[in-house]
DNA sequence: AGCTCAAAAGACCTTCATGTCCTTTATGGG
DNA sequence: CCCATAAAGGACATGAAGGTCTTTTGAGCT
């Protein structure tokens, strides 16, 4: 799996609301798991890390919900990568049984090095706001379910 | 996880017979499984597809085990991933809700794609010969865990 | 034919990511 | 101050990948 199911749940939750939250003043979950037809309790502790980690403003309570925060749209795409735990398994050996080394490479490495660079280049290279920028809210279309 | 266990498993095995089974009759899945450090029966389970799916010749009984066939070496990397299921996760979306589909992509869709197409090309264009090639069974050192 | 060896087959267990539910905590409105 | 609301927290369930064990099958040897 190149990304896990976490990974692409903390982005379409963060597109979702960097994308809504404009006039409004906080979206809750169950909206955003509704749009987005994932599963409502897992995207929760997702978004909860999310908050934890500034990418997200979250407020309990009456009118409570989750907001962009002012890193919002600069946060890469690493970050959230990284939050889900897929940064170690890109970079893990191929052959499973081996820690990756450049010292003492399986016969695969250097053909994998290089890909693995551009991945990271594009991961950290792409923020929220890159793939949030001038679109407008009909854009969750193409971020929710088909 | 880039690729799966199993992916990595049934390289290190396929590599392992082909680079020693020059001389020698058979391989027997006890000694891949201890050299290489891979849960045996789990490797078995593996060898078997390959032996049915004839990147490896497989032998029942005396003087039985693992040994290449006229296809060994020209088995691309991209069979092996196949075998085990790593294409079709390479292929799903990141938005793991949705069904891939360039007519209508996520946002990280056109970013991907090309990423996507290099892995394919290294996978397709890399057999288990050009990795074996002019290489002595010392190589085995590479191939196995640290 | 009968024995032995080694893979194949299939039952079963473990682990971890994913997914669900229920209770607690924090926030704002009345 | 109390209530409604919505996220946080933590307990528990599920599913798929990974891993182990035992029995069966097939091949060669004598
Ligand atoms: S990928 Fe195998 S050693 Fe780096
Ligand atoms: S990767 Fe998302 S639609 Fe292709």
């Amino acid at each position: 799996m190149i990304f896990s199911k976490s990974f692409g749940y903390a982005l379409q939750g963060v597109l979702y609301v960097a994308l809504l939250s404009d006039g409004r003043d906080r979206i809750q979950l169950d909206e955003i798991a509704r749009i987005l037809m994932v599963p409502r309790y897992f995207l929760g502790k997702i978004m909860n890390r999310l908050g934890k980690e500034g990418i997200l403003i979250s407020v309990k309570g009456h009118n409570g919900g989750f907001g962009i925060s002012e890193t919002t749209f600069k946060t890469p795409l690493l970050t959230l990568a990284e939050l889900t735990g897929d940064m170690v398994q890109l970079d893990s050996c191929v052959l499973k049984s081996r820690t990756c080394n450049n010292l003492n490479p399986c016969p695969l490495h250097h053909k994998i090095e290089p890909l693995r660079e551009e991945w990271k280049k594009l991961l950290a290279g792409t923020t929220i706001g890159d793939l949030v920028k001038g679109r407008n809210p009909d854009f969750i279309r193409s971020i929710s379910a088909i």
